[in-house]
RNA sequence: GGUUCCGUAGCUCAGCUGGAUAGAGCAGCUCACUUCUAAUGAGCAGGUCUUUGGUUCGAAUCCAAACGGGAUCACCA
């Protein structure tokens, strides 16, 4: 068990135990209140006394000093106490702070579950959409998939890492559609490929669909250029009606309602383009397994994922099983099918099926479009079920998926369970808040998504020049300088997008992400690249004999102490957040150990080897933290 | 409009199972490298914790309302 609790028990045992000697009467276990001591007040563990006030009529002073001269008489940890305004500060005997820092020492894996303890959980992250080149708001999730999936295995669990690749659908239809029509030949007569124009793959299909979408905006402007010279023939007359409806409802309204208006118009005459037209046919022969057309699919998804493995290999994650949308939908359709027998779900007259969720203080969903095909939550229901299919032992689901989408798996889970399934309870959406620019929020069609890639590549090349500029690298290779840089800039990218409490929508300043100072990743590897060149100056160190402890030491042990339950803590909440904070916190103490009392220098050598021990267990944590975020230290910097 | 998340220093964020004088980082101003890596440390300054009411011995933290901001409410994904 971890130090502070074993103390908290031990003092809460006692009182429990002693209460009617102690006070007369027996008191509730729920009175006793632990906390951390203030720093201005010595001592290391504070019991509040104001619950007992009432209990006991007595004063909070004559309280305190009742209580601490019981226990320090009965525990050997406790040196002596102090009752300060209610609250009763526990000095901890420097003996077993040093006996914990011995301890700590001892552990290989200090602050870890034993492996595969656990119940299996999967953890879904990722999961891109195939037409568009991974942004800012990917790396957010892929990093925090990641670290969420190592913090619980830290915990014990067997984690399973996935993700759904959204591989079919019209919008796919779209890019390959504009790839087929647009893409210029080349003099041998080929159309554009990553590897006859060296663009990589998934830039390169994101570009056609921006294409398509270029081309399908402006045959729909023209449109309605028609529709409003009275030019209609050739169109059907629900849309015409529709159109004139629309055009006389804009009399005498607001600026902000017609532009709704216009938007309606907008997708009015979308659905009369020739490219939709064309799109949707290229839909129904991919489902009708069209070779041509599966031959086209098959080769532009190649394309993208080969350029997603290359991002994925740069951020440094990865997956142990990958569904595809296009293999787990019809699975979907089928449990529908099931469900609708059973009554779940109910068949409209159109022909779409439904689930009533008013009951539930939710809508209508639909769940199978009147034309009969699929739609997102179909396929996340076929998926779902699939994953339990394929592993059995599954306890639990977690779903790393934007908060704009918190409606959705509301919707979701709250199907899986009508149907009947019992793992439904255990799904949870880590729902993480949007990444913000400056400028305001990234906008595809205004041209400020940051792209993944290049971010990427920005981070890791301001790590460089910085480096170059102050790092000790006298000695290292080309190529131990280049992992270097990419360790640094990486690092302080993954440290500066895991920080913040990912409910919480954050801001990303570019200029800030490549700080070095303050609160960050490389502060974070500095503190532990000192300690190893330390170490390595510094010779074999041996079991603690010394007896003395300065303060500042002492804050650095109680915070090593603490490391278990921040593992825990992270691990309840699927926060990176709560391990970042504590990597900064522990790093700082240390930094004021450090800056403050001699190390190598010290004559007295069972100090000395106290020290050097105390440092080698701090970078063994951070370390071992920044691994949990998915971030490597290194040896030198 | 319904639902939901959020509002803490100039900026970015911690703190929120109720507890002592609300904390960091950045930016600003001082100071400390012949020393174990100064990518550091010490200090100064900066606050009506959006507002109002309630619960309590005690509220940034819990409850309610108001104000301000985001997301969502498609036969899109």
């Amino acid at each position: 068990m971890e130090a502070l609790h074993f103390m908290e028990n031990q003092i809460k045992k006692i009182v429990l135990e002693n209460s009617e000697l102690l006070f007369g009467v027996n008191i509730d276990a729920s009175i006793i209140q632990f906390q951390k001591t203030r720093k201005e007040v010595e001592g290391d563990l504070t019991l509040v006394i104001f619950p007992f006030v009432k209990v006991l009529r007595c004063s909070p002073d004559e309280a305190g000093k009742k209580i601490g001269d019981f226990l320090q008489e009965r525990l050997s940890f406790i040196s002596h106490y102090s009752v300060v305004s209610g609250f009763l500060n526990f000095v901890i005997s420097n003996d077993y702070w040093l006996s914990q820092l011995e301890m700590i020492h001892e552990k290989m894996d200090f602050g870890f579950e034993k492996p595969n303890s656990k119940p299996t959980i999967m953890v879904e992250y990722s999961s891109p959409n195939t037409n568009k080149p991974l942004h800012l708001g990917h790396l957010r999730n892929n990093f925090l998939g990641y670290s969420v999936a190592e913090i619980l295995k830290a915990n014990g669990h067997k984690v399973i890492k996935s993700q759904i690749i959204n591989d079919r659908g019209i919008h796919i239809c779209k890019s390959m559609l504009a790839w087929e029509k647009f893409s210029p030949t080349n003099e041998k007569g080929e159309r554009e490929t990553p590897s006859n124009t060296g663009i990589k793959g998934d830039k390169l299909v994101g570009k056609y669909y921006v294409e398509f979408d270029k081309h399908f905006n402006a045959e729909a402007n023209s449109i309605i250029n028609h529709w409003e010279k009275g030019d209609v023939d050739g169109f059907s007359s629900k849309s015409i009606n529709e159109f004139i409806r629309l055009t006389e409802s804009k009399e005498g309204k607001e600026d902000k309602a017609l532009k709704g208006i216009d938007d309606k118009i907008k997708d009015l005459a979308k659905n009369e383009t020739s490219l939709l037209r064309e799109a949707k046919d290229m839909l129904i022969r991919w489902e009708a397994r069209d070779p041509q057309t599966y031959l086209l699919w098959s080769t532009m998804n190649s394309w993208v994922y080969d350029g997603f493995a290359s991002t994925y290999k740069s951020m440094g994650v990865d997956f142990d099983k990958l569904y595809y949308e296009s293999e787990t939908f019809l699975l979907g359709k089928d449990i529908v099918f099931e469900g609708l027998e059973k009554g779940v779900f109910f068949r409209k007259e159109d022909g779409s099926v439904w689930i009533d969720l008013t009951a539930d203080g939710l809508d209508e969903k639909i769940v199978l479009r009147s034309d009969g095909t699929t739609v997102y939550m179909t396929q996340d229901v076929g998926t779902a079920v699939d994953r339990i299919n394929d592993f059995p032992d599954l306890s639990g689901m977690i779903y790393t998926v934007g908060n704009e989408q918190d409606y959705h798996f509301k919707v979701l889970f709250l199907i899986l369970k009508k149907l009947g399934y019992s793992w439904a309870h255990n799904c949870f959406h880590l729902s993480y808040g949007m990444v913000d620019l400056p400028s305001g929020k990234m906008k595809s069609r205004e041209g400020t998504v940051v792209d993944a890639d290049d971010l990427m590549h920005e981070v890791v090349q301001s790590a460089k020049e910085m480096t170059q500029e102050r790092g000790y690298l006298e000695g290292m290779t080309d190529q131990d300088k280049n992992d270097l840089f990419n360790l640094i800039g990486m690092g302080g990218l993954k440290y500066y997008l895991l920080k913040v409490d990912p409910k919480k929508r954050m801001m990303f300043d570019p200029a800030e992400s490549i700080e070095l100072n303050g609160n960050t990743g490389p502060f974070i590897q500095y503190a532990h690249a000192r300690i190893k060149s330390l170490l390595a100056k510094g010779g074999e160190t041996s079991a603690v004999k010394a007896q003395e402890l300065a303060l500042a030491e002492k804050e650095v042990i109680k915070l090593l102490v603490e490391y278990p339950m921040i593992i825990q803590e992270a691990g309840r909440e699927l926060s990176p957040a709560v391990v970042c904070n504590y990597i900064f916190e522990l790093v700082k103490s240390y930094n004021q150990f450090y800056q403050n009392i001699p190390i190598l220098i010290e004559v007295n050598e069972d100090l000395k080897n106290m020290r050097l021990l105390l440092s080698k267990n701090v970078a063994k944590v951070i370390a071992s933290a920044m691994l949990l975020i998915g971030v490597n230290v290194p040896e030198r910097m």
